[in-house]
DNA sequence: CCAGACGTAATGTCTATACATTATCTATTA
DNA sequence: TAATAGATAATGTATAGACATTACGTCTGG
């Protein structure tokens, strides 16, 4: 079982052990790994667990399993690494600094994208006095009546929203653009300069709880993503 | 156990029933779920069945457990959505594009930020002979020495490096920058437009394999990612 | 040569039980 | 009152066995 954590449970082991020989390319994609009647004689014990080791080993999308044909190892995928997508004012507290929302402007309107009446709100977020991120956001009001009643000074709309509405459902979309002169404004950055702009659209159930565009000074700001050990 | 999906197995149905009372704000973020012996009781089963069930929360990151004192609804988590961050030459592929990369630039360098002698790659990736991304790309030798001697006019440089170096860890930072003038020459945009970065860097074990920055139009690509069922 | 039937090998699920681990709570003691 | 020690309730891990499910291969019969 090659060098592998003391301490850890039978069955993390199992699962880790597989893990390496994987990511060392013993094991390689296609291929079929042991039967568990195999890997029970193997590390001495009991089938579930080295059942539950290899639905591990699923989860984390390393392996496949068929009834009848057994387990094979899955190509590697460098398209699910977990990103960051934080909440803003979280993310800033947690680094110490001061967080600030300003709120710039609220309107109920009509959204031919939205259904029923919406709550349009621009502002931007600040850390320590310093102009982060510009928003946009669409509230949907037949969704969360209580969003008109809130006050946007005190707490974020989008922490606003988390801690009001569970959602089940949530897409984004990350792309760049050129900074439009309010931008510019805002965060007091140079026209045209490089925007990095994550777009968020929320539901709950099938219905559009908020959707919310930001926009980042792409050079200062940067999204990161990890995946593996 | 509500309007559950029927054919499921019980311990998804337990799981997806707590899932659904989690979401509908009837378990609140900070309060405790019932304790597995309860559970049992109201499901009719065995505790290693609810224990699956609950396993999985935890995995979801919807819910932690804590010895003695039970187990507790966290925080709804915004940042933990699957982002996919292609292979371009898998992505351009898999919708039926005609896939290309034209290698602009290939030598043997030292690099400060890299262990040893690095292969240094300048490239652009078509799909359907439009210009997709800018690519810039440094390969460690002394982890791939086989590099040297591979044919990245065929197969893009990312795509043979997933096939010829298990990695163990991937990091990817993602930002915006302003089009060099390379870059307006390369892809075919305007002098200073608002481009989207990705820069990955890849490792096997404790050394760097790759290191790449891909630069594209950030008006027309963008990266999507989203979380929920 | 092909279609269909079928045995069977593998995974999938579930149970009942046992003991380990650990944080919380309580009671005791200084 | 405060620190310490112990009891206990919850989760964590593991076992052995049972039956369900599925699809792979093979063996038919046409």
């Amino acid at each position: 079982m090659s060098l592998v954590r003391k301490g850890w449970p039978l069955h993390r082991r199992i699962s880790r052990d597989l893990e390496d020989r994987i990511r060392a390319g013993e094991l390689r994609p296609g291929q079929r790994i042991p039967i568990e009647h195999d890997l029970m004689q193997t590390y001495g014990c009991a089938r579930m667990t080295v059942n539950k080791a290899l639905s591990r080993l699923v989860g984390e999308g390393l392996i496949e399993r068929r009834k009848r044909a057994g387990s094979f190892v899955r190509l590697p995928r460098l398209d699910a690494p977990v990103l960051e997508i934080p909440d803003i004012e979280v993310e800033v507290t947690a680094r110490g600094d001061r967080y600030r929302f300003e709120l710039l402007n609220a309107h109920v309107i009509a959204d031919d994208d939205l259904d029923g009446p919406v709550l349009a709100l621009t502002g931007v977020h600040y850390a320590q006095d310093r102009a982060l991120a510009f928003e946009e956001r669409r509230i949907c009001l037949s969704v969360v009546p209580d969003a008109q009643t809130a006050d946007f000074t005190v707490q974020s709309p989008g922490h606003w929203l988390l801690q009001a509405v569970p959602w089940t459902r949530v897409e984004h979309k990350i792309s760049a653009v050129a900074a439009s002169p309010e931008v510019c404004v805002r965060l007091g950055i140079e026209k045209g300069a490089a925007c990095l702009v994550v777009e968020r659209r929320t539901w709950k159930d099938d219905s559009v709880v908020t959707a919310v565009r930001q926009i980042f000074d792409g050079t200062t700001y940067r999204l990161t993503a990890s995946f593996g050990k």
